[in-house]
DNA sequence: TAGGCCATCTGGTCCT
DNA sequence: AGGACCAGATGGCCTA
């Protein structure tokens, strides 16, 4: 149905995700409307016919093409547009699969930007989690061939034990009272559920990590997402909403340059 | 009703 | 030249 079928990529912005062209519901009520007075033309197009190539060969320039042209141009101009926002739209469903917050038919689904947000900050924490467990790993070897040369009566001890009592990072720690679990867990997040907010609260202004870089970028960003809750169990201002450590403090001054 | 969010259209620019 | 990418405009839907 979609006119989608005549266009060519020759650069895919996505191009891991299969998009289903086929529905409808791609058009608005008025978009299905036009669309269905120029399907046949459209059809004509995705049978390999060129909107710019005139019937005996030669090729128009877009000043030279009708009106009913530049009308055919359009409708695939916007299909494309159409199916480049649906494939960006997949992905960001993509990742809000993998976000740590509450999924499910009650739920209300992030925004973007709260998405972007939630995930940037997410990888930060993340790598603050990462840097400290290094740490961590690194005191534990380097300062067990003492403590083992003193217990060496016990050489069954793990050096791996001794961290699952250490205090974790307060970003980690926030991160767990979030989803209610270990760490481990987070790796199934998609099945948590009953220790997240309820239904229709998607996670507060604060988890989604308002530093002040990001902070410029939203002209209030209270208020932006003044419909969320905190999460319970959450300090408010939660960890989250405190400057990183300097260890990932370089990771703020990334920018998403193209 | 205002504001937020979203989908779509559209014209311009960049890239292959 | 054609397609991807981008940003502004517009209108619809939903919620407080």
């Amino acid at each position: 149905m979609d006119s989608d079928a005549g266009s060519t990529c020759s650069r895919s912005s996505s191009p891991d995700l299969v998009v289903d062209d086929s529905a409808g519901s791609f058009f608005s009520n008025k978009m299905f409307q036009a669309y269905c007075q120029k399907n046949r033309a459209d059809s004509e197009a995705s049978q390999g016919r060129t909107e710019c190539s005139s019937g005996d060969g030669k090729t128009k320039t877009r000043s030279e093409l009708t009106k009913e042209e530049m009308q055919d141009l359009r409708l695939k101009v916007n299909s494309r547009e159409r199916k480049r926002m649906h494939d960006l739209n997949q992905a960001m469903d993509g990742l809000r699969e993998v976000m740590p917050y509450a999924h499910g038919p009650s739920v209300r689904k992030l925004s973007k930007i709260s998405t972007l947000l939630l995930a940037r900050n997410y990888i930060l924490m993340l790598s603050s989690s990462l840097e400290e467990m290094k740490k961590l790993v690194g005191d534990v070897y380097g300062g067990n061939a003492a403590v083992q040369s003193r217990t060496s009566a016990h050489p069954t001890i793990t050096p791996a034990a001794p961290t699952a009592h250490l205090p974790l990072h307060p970003l980690s720690q926030s991160l767990h009272s979030l989803v209610g679990s270990t760490p481990s867990t987070l790796q199934h997040h998609s099945s948590l559920p009953s220790s997240a907010p309820g239904p229709h609260s998607p996670p507060s202004t604060s988890f989604l990590g308002f530093h002040a870089p990001v902070q410029g970028l939203l002209k209030d960003p209270l208020h932006l997402t003044s419909s969320y809750r905190h999460f319970p169990g959450m300090p408010c201002p939660c960890s989250l909403c405190q400057p990183l450590p300097t260890t990932t403090s370089k990771l703020h001054s990334l920018s998403m340059n193209r």
